[in-house]
DNA sequence: TACCATT
């Protein structure tokens, strides 16, 4: 799934008057607040050299740093520039701030001082009402303090921006950890005005803090779907027809298919009192349960690619271990090659265990 | 062993 990110791109105010290289009365350190930059939104592949270079294309540097993992040296995605003169900075800002730099629009604005105060702000939002946009998101969390960066992410059909839709998932960034955590113990598990679902509220994890496994696995696997994912599908599709021949014996290149389904199509439409998930934009969501801790995407293209239009797979996993907590999800566009995706996969034996497939139910909500 | 989402 391609995730696009709203975010605003407008910089913050700084923090009052001061130049390079003059002392900060109070405590003798230079006072660089006119001069340093935070660069955010850096795209994954941006070499050292090549921050400096865009950056330096301003003015002169007196020093930058692209951050990176301690373990794998794998960018971060930002990076500080400290100018020698802080009218390149400040030009720096007008000039690159909203640059498009392949997928990623980076956004550079002031540094705030490096602080413990200001470390683990950041906190993760899920279960967010899915009309809920960033202002308003902001204006929720912005009553627990002053909120620095904040984002919603949202589904993206490729080649369409306009048909975006939120995930229900996003990101708030406080100036302070004590806001970040008041706002923990006033907003999660909190319906917000309007709606009928608690949301939670909690630090983010830090990608950093991932295992330098973790980080390539996730590497890999982003690298992987090129070659799996919704654009090559018809390469790998099979005709509704040639499913019918197979439910009567002919020959199949789907073999691997078990024989007898265990449910008809029938069952699968008519299940009493159980309501199914209405086809959004995106198409209907279908419910995968019992994979291996191993698994990946690629074995729900693989599975279910045959019997049409996939627009999306998900294993849901860990954020910690990274390892599949057993379940996933596939997105099919058509409402009959997903009844006969379930029909047929359903009991499916992949590996050593039976694959329980169903229309994804709507999530339970007490009264 | 049961309905996501981690910039």
């Amino acid at each position: 799934m391609v995730t696009q990110i709203i975010s605003t791109m407008e910089t913050q105010a700084n923090n009052g008057p001061g130049s390079a290289g003059i002392l900060n009365g109070t405590n003798g350190e230079p006072d660089d607040s006119k001069t340093n930059l935070i660069v955010n939104y850096l795209p994954q592949n941006m070499t050292q050299e090549e921050f400096k270079s865009l950056f330096g294309s301003i003015g002169e540097i007196e020093s930058c740093k692209l951050v990176r993992d301690k373990i794998t040296g794998q960018s971060l995605g930002y990076g500080f520039v400290n100018y020698v003169d802080p009218n390149d900075a400040d030009k720096a800002i007008n000039t690159l701030n909203g640059l498009k730099l392949q997928t990623k629009t980076i956004k550079v604005s002031y540094a705030r001082p490096s602080s413990a105060s200001i470390r683990d702000a950041n906190l993760y939002v899920s279960s967010l009402p899915k009309n809920m946009n960033q202002k308003e998101m902001e204006q929720l969390f912005s009553q627990y303090g002053r909120i620095i960066t904040s984002r919603i992410l949202v589904d993206q059909v490729t080649g369409d921006s306009t048909t975006c839709v939120s995930r229900g998932v996003g990101f708030i960034r406080f100036d302070k950890r004590i806001e970040a955590e008041e706002a923990i113990k006033g907003l999660n598990g909190q319906k917000p005005l309007g709606s009928s679902e608690p949301i939670t509220v909690k630090f983010a994890n830090n990608p950093s803090q991932k295992t330098g496994q973790a980080l390539l696995t996730h590497l890999y696997q982003t690298t992987a779907r090129r070659y799996t994912g919704p654009l090559h599908h018809q390469t790998q599709r099979f005709r509704l027809d040639s499913l019918i021949n197979m439910a009567y014996g002919v020959k199949s290149p789907l073999s691997f298919l078990p024989r007898f389904s265990p449910i008809t199509i029938d069952s699968v439409t008519n299940l009493a009192g159980v309501s199914l998930t209405a086809p959004t934009t995106a198409g209907w969501c279908i419910f995968v349960y019992n994979l291996s801790p191993e698994a990946d995407e690629s074995v729900l293209w693989q599975l279910f690619g045959p019997f049409g239009a996939v627009t999306n797979v998900k294993v849901i996993r860990d954020f910690t271990t990274n390892k599949c907590k057993g379940f996933g999800f596939v997105t099919m566009t058509n409402y009959d090659e997903a009844a006969m995706a379930i029909a047929s996969l359903n009991g499916y034996r992949l590996g050593d265990r039976v694959l329980q497939v169903s229309f994804k139910t709507s999530k339970p909500h007490k009264a």
